[in-house]
DNA sequence: CGTCTATTTGAATGTACTCAAAAGCGGTGG
DNA sequence: CCACCGCTTTTGAGTACATTCAAATAGACG
């Protein structure tokens, strides 16, 4: 029986972005590592659960989304290659998340859980900092994109979230979009309308 | 001259709340504590500076805002007697916060900056805890707010307020409390009266 | 090719916004 | 103590933007 190889080289540049480490460090990371793999709309987790893990995106593309009262789902967030998901606040305080993580398209992730976090945190005490960045920035994130919310048309929203993810909007369905927007499916398709009927009048 | 006592048995309740300390350890982090006064309309901190301090508000109540391209403020958060105060992010990296912390009255805070918050992490491991939650429940916070108002109504929205903030709507002027609700002063001021209409017709 | 789902379009509705004016309230000074 | 000033809140009118529901079209996939 052969073992595919697992390739973290991606996985290594973002963490060496961030903190130095060495290649023993990183293997010693990399043993604690389960490597996941989704199809399109299957689930990291979901409401309810204890998000007792956090996910490195290698490949793919997933949404963090959460249900309201009235059963419509709310987008809080989209991640695609090289970037973590997870519900942070489930995940440190083992809470049970509100969210859903729902993989758009076929994904592989890198996933580590709270306790081997713990173990690598105390062998390799530099990891603590790294986690904390992460944290922050996950945070700050948040803030931005609320503030954008409130102060930006869901025009101006749409054009800042393509720059953002460029490519991305030919990788997910466009109500995904519109929820992360904040704005229904149908906005979305008129709003798109509207700007291609500017740029061929500007002509 | 008399140094007045500052009585700082509020702060200490909050903390035992949730982490234990002796007085001791108490004692060295109040003489960390700077005691800021402000009133009404004053600053803790403005859009631009670093915000190298964290406040526990003892007595008043401020607003943590932002104000867009357009010169509008978004109200963000409102912090009352036992809260924290200041922007997380900008305190943890030390960059620029983007906020403004208004005093709505006359306030009693008590402020710690990011250097002697280091200095407590290695004197007393345990606050590294305390204060570790302390971000983790603004994030959480922050989330949960955010969630809520994207899927209440206005309306149910400052029912919701009235509840967290109980008196609250008779300390600070209304068009702070629209703010963070998301809407204008006379969406607000319509609401309420509509509420009130009701509330008699059902009489 | 047919079925299922996503997107677009249409029409009517609603919610909150802006701008403008009036009313209310609180504090200051005569 | 009252009159006045400035600021906040309320009310009114018109408007913009996004929503809902329903139907038509387009796309994806077996």
């Amino acid at each position: 029986m052969t073992e595919s190889p697992i390739d973290f080289s991606q996985l290594k540049q973002h963490i060496l972005k961030r903190i130095e480490i060495t290649d023993e460090e990183f293997a010693q990371f990399t043993s604690m590592i389960k490597v996941i793999h989704l199809n399109k709309k299957e689930f990291f987790s979901q409401s309810g659960e204890i998000c007792d893990a956090q996910a490195y995106v290698n490949k793919g593309c997933l949404a963090t989304y959460y249900t309201d009262d009235k059963a419509h789902n709310h987008v809080i967030q989209i991640g695609v290659e090289d970037w973590w998901i997870g519900d942070v606040a489930s995940f440190l305080n083992g809470t049970p998340t509100r969210y859903n993580v729902e993989a758009l398209e076929e994904c592989e992730l890198f996933t580590i859980d709270a306790i081997s976090m713990e173990m690598i945190f105390e062998k390799i005490p530099r990891f603590e900092r790294f986690f904390r960045l992460l944290v922050q920035k996950a945070y700050a994130g948040f803030q931005q994109r609320v503030m954008e919310g409130m102060s930006k048309s869901a025009e101006e929203r749409y054009l800042d979230f393509m720059k953002k993810y460029p490519g991305l909007k030919r990788r997910v369905a466009q109500h995904y979009i519109a929820s992360y927007l904040g704005i229904s499916p149908e906005a979305l398709s008129r709003i798109k309308k509207s700007m291609i009927v500017r740029e061929r009048s500007s002509k």
